[in-house]
DNA sequence: TGAAGAAGTGAACAACTATTCAGACCGAAA
DNA sequence: TTTCGGTCTGAATAGTTGTTCACTTCTTCA
């Protein structure tokens, strides 16, 4: 008398198990990682606070799928908008461009995401989506200098660097305050964008067209 | 019947007061922000638990004005630094590998102060904290502007995106590991001061002896 | 249709710490 | 030395949330 699980059945638990990863997500987007809460995050996903449980064998280990699942995306979109590029040092740009407009976006999750205070443990998660993102600049950086556009660099640190400034300038708590209005925006992921570059060395990134050129597609991101 | 209170007791308070501050930065420099907690604090402090309530009315209040206090020590060095040096590009660095020196030599502490999470509402003096520093770094990249050996920028964002740098590249979790040799601490002080310079303009940095020259005297620092 | 096992429920529990407060202790004035 | 307000103490309290588990509901299969 084996009990087999249909495969409806195994549907349904895996959108279950989504629905309450979004509603994680959700709960983040909108209120920062203070939001996700056992609790709320059940009543968002429409089970009790005990099945979330049956998915997840604690709170850490949610937090640690939500900061990879929005780290995959984030890397395959870098991903994309570079791979776009016609060459190394544009493929740089449209990366770090990607990035200021992701961020941008969704602040409150990426603040959550790379640095809100938690009361779980999540540092491996959280220093795996960094390693992430930080390796793919990296590897970016280092074919702009393989083709000669750049100087060499410790390339890893360099990555590092950037990435940092850009989070610190565009979700910290100094950011500019008016991004809503998207002309702003735009010119704060250009400022930024360009000083990340000019950080690594490209000379001059906004008469090369690479920072705006590399914007305009971007663009259409913030309004989605 | 008036009490008075006698000279010698104010200053018992006020001495008591501060150990208690300086329990906490101890606490914090070894253990980071999770080890200030009241309890252990009193500890350290040689006094009960309900007296640090007679001197801070919150862990909240407590942690501020340790935030406060480092941030006013920080504050104090970069500008004794700037201040010493021949020209406004040279204080700029000086600026800035000070922070850099300052924050690798309390590692735990500048995390804490920073961004490590904190069980209380801390963002407040976070945030003034951030200002003043970056105000800092802000007017002098604003006087090498306008002495002409700085394009013109946006130099909060500049000043931000530069702290965030330095910050994530020295003592966020990608930071490099091995850190406590004193020649490669150097290194990475040196590239990541060149970077940031780099990022606002300047264009040659190493060659001018701005990074080295910078580097010097803070070296004294680590040491102490 | 019914038996057996899987999945879901949510109120109760547990653990952790900031905070309180009734009483002990100390120091200043008389 | 006595009195009395200020100061200190630390065990008890309280509030917050993650986690558990006895029980209900649903699903599979004979």
């Amino acid at each position: 008398m084996v009990y087999r699980r249909t495969h409806q059945v195994v549907k349904r638990l895996a959108a279950r198990r989504s629905a309450i990863l979004s509603a994680a997500r959700d709960a983040a987007a909108d209120g920062g990682m203070a939001a996700v809460q056992i609790a709320p995050v059940a009543v968002r996903a429409n089970v009790a606070a005990g099945t979330v449980y049956r998915y997840f064998p604690s709170k850490a280990e949610l937090i640690s799928e939500l900061i990879a699942e929005v780290s995959r995306d984030e890397l395959t979109a870098i991903r994309r908008a570079a791979d776009a590029a016609p060459g190394p040092s544009s493929a740089l740009a449209a990366a770090v461009t990607t990035i200021a407009v992701h961020v941008l976006s969704q602040r409150k999750l990426a603040w959550g995401i790379l640095a809100e205070p938690v009361d779980v443990d999540v540092t491996a998660s959280r220093l795996a989506s960094r390693r992430d993102i930080s390796g793919e600049i990296a590897a970016r950086i280092d074919n702009a200098v393989r083709a000669g556009h750049l100087p060499a660099q410790d390339t890893a640190l360099a990555a590092t660097a950037l990435l940092g400034a850009l989070h610190e300038a565009l979700v910290g708590p100094l950011a500019p305050s008016n991004l809503d209005d998207p002309a702003r925006l735009r010119d704060a992921v250009q400022t930024v964008t360009l000083l990340g570059l000019r950080a690594v060395g490209v000379m001059d990134a906004r008469a090369r067209g690479l920072v705006v050129q590399a914007t305009t597609p971007a663009k259409a991101l913030v309004g989605a």
